[in-house]
RNA sequence: GGGCAGUUACCAAAGUGGCCAACUGGGGCUGACUGUAACUCAGCUGUCUUUCGACUUCGGAGGUUCGAAUCCUUCACUGCCCA
C-alpha cells in the first residue's frame, strides 16, 4: 500500500507539505468508494473517522469496508476495537493524531474518511483536556437522574455550574449528566475546562464533503438497508442480542432490530425504522458539517474534480 | 337497485354551531451538540409576513345563521351490509 517515495523533503518545514485529506459526508453518500479510487491516485493511507467501523462486531450494518476493500487500501482504524472495549472522541483525537504522526514520516497525504461529526473535529480541531468518566460516577448520576427527574439534574447543575447551565440545552439529559459527571469528577465547573481553544495541527487539512440530492441520498439509504438485510445483518445483530444494552450497540441497525427481536416490532417495521432512522443521522451530520465553513462541497460527487482540486491544493501550498 | 357508515392539511386521526388554521401521532423540514455522539435534545410544518397580523381552507355546489369543518339540500367518491 505503501506508494510513496516522498521523503525527501527538507525537515525544516516538513509539516507544512504534509496534508490531511478529509474525505467526509452523510452516511450511504458513497464515501467508501471514492475514497479508496483517491487513495490509490495518491498512493496514501486511510484512516477511518467512522466511530462504528471501529467495531470489528460490526460489519454489516456499518457498511465497512468489504475484505477486498482492505486490500487494495491500507486502512486504520477499522475493525479496531471491540464492541466491549470503552472508546471515546477524546481518546480517538490522541491514537489519531499519534498515528498520523508516524504515517507522516513516510507519506505526504493521508486521508481521513468517515462521516462521524465530533471524531472528524477532534481530529482537525482537537478536543479540551476534560477527563473520561469513570463507571462509578456514571452510574451514580444516572441513577440520580432515574430517581429524582430531570428538574433535579438541572437543578444540581445549576448549583455545580451555573455558568454551563446557561449556555446549554437545558432539555438535554445526557448533556446536563455529562456535565454533571465531570463537575463531581473533578470537583470544578465543567465550564471551567472547557477552553474551546483550536488546537493547532503540524499538518495541512483539506476538507472534501460529499453530498447528493436529498431524494436520491435517501434513496441509497434506503436501499443500502435492504441489501444490508440480505447481506446477513439480522444474525450480525442476533449474535449480540444479550448485550443490547451496550452503547456501542445503541446504532443505527441494530437497535432496531432489537426492538423486532424483543417483539415489540415486527421484522418489515424494524427494517423501516433502521431506513428512517439512517435518513435523520445523515441529516444531523449535515446540519453538523453546514456549520464547518472549511468544506469545499462536491454535488454532485465526481471523482475526477475531486482529485484535480486536491491536486491543486497540494501544490498551491 | 336498497340500507348504513364515511370523505378534515403529506399520511393517520380528533373536532360535530363561535374558544378552529383546526387536538394528537407519524412523516417531512430546520436547528443545537467538546468525550456514551450512528447518541441525545429543540423548533417549525395552509399561504403571505421578521413580529403584530392579514388571507384562503376541513370532498364539490347551493342554503340556513350575526357566525358553519360542525346544521339542511343536492351531487360525486369510498367502505360495509342486503339484493
Amino acid at each position: 500500500m505503501d506508494s510513496s517515495d516522498n521523503c525527501q523533503l527538507s525537515t525544516v518545514n516538513y509539516q507544512l507539505n504534509k496534508t490531511l485529506l478529509v474525505i467526509l459526508g452523510p452516511t450511504g453518500v458513497g464515501k467508501t468508494n471514492i475514497s479508496l479510487r483517491l487513495a490509490e491516485h495518491f498512493g496514501c493511507p486511510i484512516v477511518s473517522s467512522d466511530s462504528r467501523q471501529f467495531y470489528r462486531e460490526l460489519k454489516i450494518g456499518t457498511a465497512a469496508p468489504t475484505i477486498d476493500q482492505l486490500d487494495r487500501v491500507k486502512h486504520y482504524f477499522i475493525a479496531s476495537h471491540s464492541i466491549f472495549d470503552e472508546y471515546n472522541a477524546g481518546q480517538y483525537e490522541l491514537d489519531a493524531i499519534q498515528l498520523l504522526d508516524e504515517l507522516f514520516l513516510s507519506h505526504n497525504v493521508v486521508m481521513l474518511v468517515g462521516g462521524s461529526m465530533m471524531y472528524i473535529d477532534a481530529v482537525c480541531n482537537g478536543m479540551d483536556n476534560i477527563p473520561t468518566v469513570d463507571a462509578e460516577t456514571r452510574t451514580f448520576w444516572q441513577k440520580q437522574f432515574a430517581e429524582k427527574g430531570l428538574e433535579y439534574i438541572q437543578n444540581e447543575l445549576k448549583r455545580l455550574d451555573p455558568k454551563h447551565f446557561e449556555e446549554l440545552d437545558q432539555q438535554n439529559p445526557k448533556r446536563i449528566l455529562h456535565a454533571l459527571e465531570i463537575c463531581s469528577m473533578t470537583g470544578k465547573p465543567y465550564s471551567d475546562l472547557r477552553t474551546g481553544e483550536r488546537k493547532q495541527r503540524n499538518f495541512n487539512i483539506i476538507k472534501v464533503g460529499l453530498n447528493r440530492p436529498r431524494p436520491e441520498l435517501y434513496e441509497r439509504i434506503n436501499t443500502r438497508v435492504d441489501e444490508m438485510m440480505t447481506e446477513g445483518l439480522l444474525k450480525e445483530a442476533e449474535q449480540f442480542f444479550q448485550y443490547r444494552h451496550l452503547n456501542t450497540l445503541n446504532t443505527v441497525g441494530y437497535k432496531e432490530l432489537y426492538e423486532y427481536m424483543n417483539g415489540n416490532w415486527t421484522l418489515d417495521f424494524a427494517v423501516n425504522m433502521i431506513k428512517q432512522d439512517s435518513r435523520r443521522y445523515a441529516k444531523r451530520q449535515l446540519t453538523w458539517f453546514n456549520r464547518d465553513k472549511e468544506i469545499y462541497w462536491f454535488e454532485p460527487m465526481e471523482e475526477e474534480e475531486v482529485i484535480e482540486f486536491v491536486n491543486n491544493k497540494i501544490t498551491s501550498k
